[in-house]
DNA sequence: CCATTATTTAACCAAATGATTAATTAACTG
DNA sequence: CAGTTAATTAATCATTTGGTTAAATAATGG
């Protein structure tokens, strides 16, 4: 693997850590922090933030005995922009659904 | 693992695999078609097709004797909708990065 | 039916992943 | 400095992943 985008997909590839980037969305947080909402150990946790700042998605400050993260939105912006190529294929889905759809409506009348 | 999301990010975790994905935004294309450009086994790259397939984002049908793939979108738009949660934060850095370049042009003067 | 082409399945293997518990390190606080 | 809180590292383990080669299956064409 070793190329960033595919580490980046890698690090998203799991809830718990996807749940810890949606908690630093709404700010820093330590890891005791970040560790309470889940069933799991600390060393878990710990691991789980590794993979995101190996990613590059989290960065670490000091706060007296903290160790809070925070968010580095770089890497999700491009897994992002890969994604926004295949766009026009979910748009061309959503235009034949819609297109049937409106036959459905035109067609099939009050059955 | 499991749900849909972590096994669309775990299908993308993979160059081979956006690179199949890639390819079949040209167009369906059977096994060995896809197969080509890689230094790797039918059976790798059958491999890859069952988990793009797992994930959702590939479908098959049936042409004489080849069984050609094609794009099925709508997990791509999936984790494409996740990431855009996070669209702010990107856009919030690269806020942070003009200013710090209109600083740099204003106060650096000609050093 | 036999040969050929296309693709999958099976069996195997090394490395990576996601978790655990126990031990260790770091920093503050009285 | 002793105790407490915060977090990481180490050792271990089961499972998954990404690849291989060899064998099997599917469909077509002569």
């Amino acid at each position: 693997m070793t190329d960033r985008l595919s580490t980046a997909f890698a690090a998203l590839a799991d809830p718990t850590r996807r749940a810890i980037l949606a908690r630093l969305a709404l700010g820093e947080a330590s890891v005791t922090e970040l560790a309470e909402p889940f069933e799991m150990s600390l060393p878990a946790i710990s691991k789980h933030l590794k993979v995101l700042e190996k990613a590059g998605m989290i960065a670490q400050s000091r706060e007296k005995q903290w160790r809070p993260r925070r968010l580095e939105p770089g890497p999700l912006k491009e897994a992002a922009d890969w994604l926004e190529h295949y766009r026009r294929f979910w748009e061309a889905s959503f235009d034949r659904l819609e297109t049937y759809l409106q036959d459905l409506q035109s067609k099939g009348g009050t059955s």
